[in-house]
DNA sequence: TATCCATTTGCAAACGATTGCAAAAAAGAA
DNA sequence: TTCTTTTTTGCAATCGTTTGCAAATGGATA
């Protein structure tokens, strides 16, 4: 440690000798000083390598410039390498947060305690909440409407409650999937999705469901399956689509790794992707395009969702306008259909 | 917001009737403290769901318990698609902090600006930072000593300085990379590394020279080149070791995200992969396993280096005692060689 | 010179916890 | 009962800012 004596507004002020609530104005830049005095002060500041000290100002102004991020009920999945997706949204999110000041604090959240939002609210640690999960935590979510914690949810709002989210267009994604499939000539094309009591997977099912309709088609439930986002899922669910119904000839899957599970599969079937079998991802995550065969699939724009949930939330807290937007998708065509 | 009134330890102290000594004593499990008033205050904390204001604790006892990770250089490419490495580190240091009680902070340091690390350590938003860069910042580490500022970084740690580190075993992944390209009967073994100038890749290198000797080979100049771990650097460094040596048969990769770049181009190149180029990769990363074609690849366990960094930081912050860890590595054998 | 506005600055009271020290209460000894 | 000793609690100072209000400073004007 070296040996400084000055780190405090208070030192500072002696040095200057003003007064530290001058020195306060001056690091804040508040109009009410002279500008001389204000460069003065900033200057010598900056020589002795003094900065406010976060803690007291934080106590003082009773707020923290810090947002969490909390992934009710899969603290450990959410970093594990099963989930791209939540890795890419919190890039998103860190680098909008940091450029609106904030700073991002990595939440230990326990799912089945909603309660423990409050060690961290109550406690004055952060000013809000980003929630990001697979599926909505209704409970996470009455909590935090309970404690009035500002908060926004990526992912389509419950019925009944007016929170900030965002969300992407999942009808029009599932819509855009299947048109290309049909586009493509395709006669079965079957629907592997995530979790079927959740809204985001169903309006990817209606968006199947409308653009097979606007083609005269109809779905058949042999065709349909579901997984829980994971590639073990997605193994599976293949399998069991392939059993039910040999003769497919391409299917839409909710997310991009569990499509690489499906293509594995259907390789391992000894039928030919894209030739025999047609596969389209979702979200459009890195591996999506590294992977050897380059996946066609719906583009998220996963960066960009996290750079809105920041921006909103932010803006709520500061005005407390409750916003929803839906981010856009786009097709991606590369090799797997 | 709820209209609770009662939201500070003064607010209990005065239902409890004791002073707000005794409520910060039974909030904190003090051993001063009678059990049965301990109980009963915390009883009555829980009920009214208060808990300790943070920013004044911090304030009071001048320290944050939460830590900083910061990859200089590097701040919009760590969060980046190409940067699986960096999301799957901070899924290890994220959940140990939390489970010795820290809370972890995506910091905002500017490369280009040391001091900026002040606005961290001097305001006393964070007590130590955790480094993470695919290559040594000189800079930054001397400015972090100067401050007196407690950190920990990954790689292996520069001459002549003494700080904690963690880090892989990259001679012994090097040698094992090159001993099973030797037993696999290769006799044209390319090394594609990181950056040239890296502590780390010379270690890599070294490896992979010492595996050559003991099988009485040596190593070939047209048989090295170098990316900076990107994709697009993969691309075109194989492209350049496939012009310079058209023949050779096998290429060890210092990341996986390179082989995988590697291996298209090789298979654009007309040659077959594992059967006429065998490739291994390095980390160990979730896409290494995803890829429809597996790579053969040398495991860093990048989550116990997550591990294992936030635990020797927070023993140095709490003994000074500095820690030097490297973590073993292992070969994982899939299809790529 | 005296008076009157702007401008600039300083005073001092919060913010909500922690903790050394001393006082009070309880328990034990004589 | 009285005097110690031990256990339990409270007092009050402190951490480093921010900010409403009042005071001081400095021209400009009469």
């Amino acid at each position: 440690m070296s040996k400084k004596s000055i780190q405090t507004l208070d030192d500072i002020a002696r040095l200057a000798k003003v007064s530290k609530s001058t020195v306060s104005r001056a690091l804040n830049d508040s109009p009410l000083l002279n500008q001389k005095t204000k460069d003065r002060i900033q200057a010598l500041a900056k020589k002795h390598n003094v900065s406010i000290n976060v803690s007291a100002r934080n106590l003082r102004v009773r707020q923290s410039h810090t947002i969490a991020i909390v992934t009710p009920g899969l603290e450990k999945k959410f970093f594990s390498p099963e989930s791209l997706f939540g890795f890419e949204i919190l890039g998103g999110i860190g680098n909008e947060l940091r450029s609106l000041g904030y700073d991002l604090l990595i939440a230990n959240i326990d799912s089945t305690d909603p309660k423990s939002i409050n060690s961290y609210f109550g406690s004055g640690r952060v000013d809000g909440f980003i929630v990001v999960t697979p599926y909505t935590n209704q409970a996470m979510i009455e909590k935090m409407i309970e404690l009035g914690a500002p908060f926004i949810v990526w992912g389509v709002p419950m019925a009944g409650f007016d929170y900030c989210s965002v969300t992407g267009d999942n009808i029009t994604g599932g819509m855009l999937a299947t048109q290309h499939l049909i586009q493509l000539g395709r006669q079965r094309i079957a629907f592997l999705g995530g979790l079927s009591d959740d809204l985001t997977v169903q309006h990817r099912y209606q968006g199947y469901e409308n653009a097979l309709k606007a083609a005269g088609r109809r779905t058949l439930s042999k065709l349909i399956a579901y997984g829980d986002y994971s590639y073990a899922s997605g193994l599976d669910a293949m399998q069991r689509l392939l059993k039910q119904s040999p003769d497919l000839d391409a299917v839409f899957v909710n997310s991009d790794l569990m499509a690489i599970a499906a293509i594995k599969v259907i390789l391992e079937s000894g039928r030919r992707v894209p030739e025999d079998v047609a596969v389209v991802g979702y979200d459009d995550v890195s591996i999506a395009l590294y992977n050897n065969l380059p996946l066609t699939t719906i583009r998220q724009n996963v960066p960009l969702a996290g750079q809105l949930l920041a921006q909103n939330l932010i803006r709520y807290i500061k005005t407390g306008e409750v916003s929803h937007v839906t981010t856009s998708v786009e097709l991606v065509v590369r090799k797997s259909a």
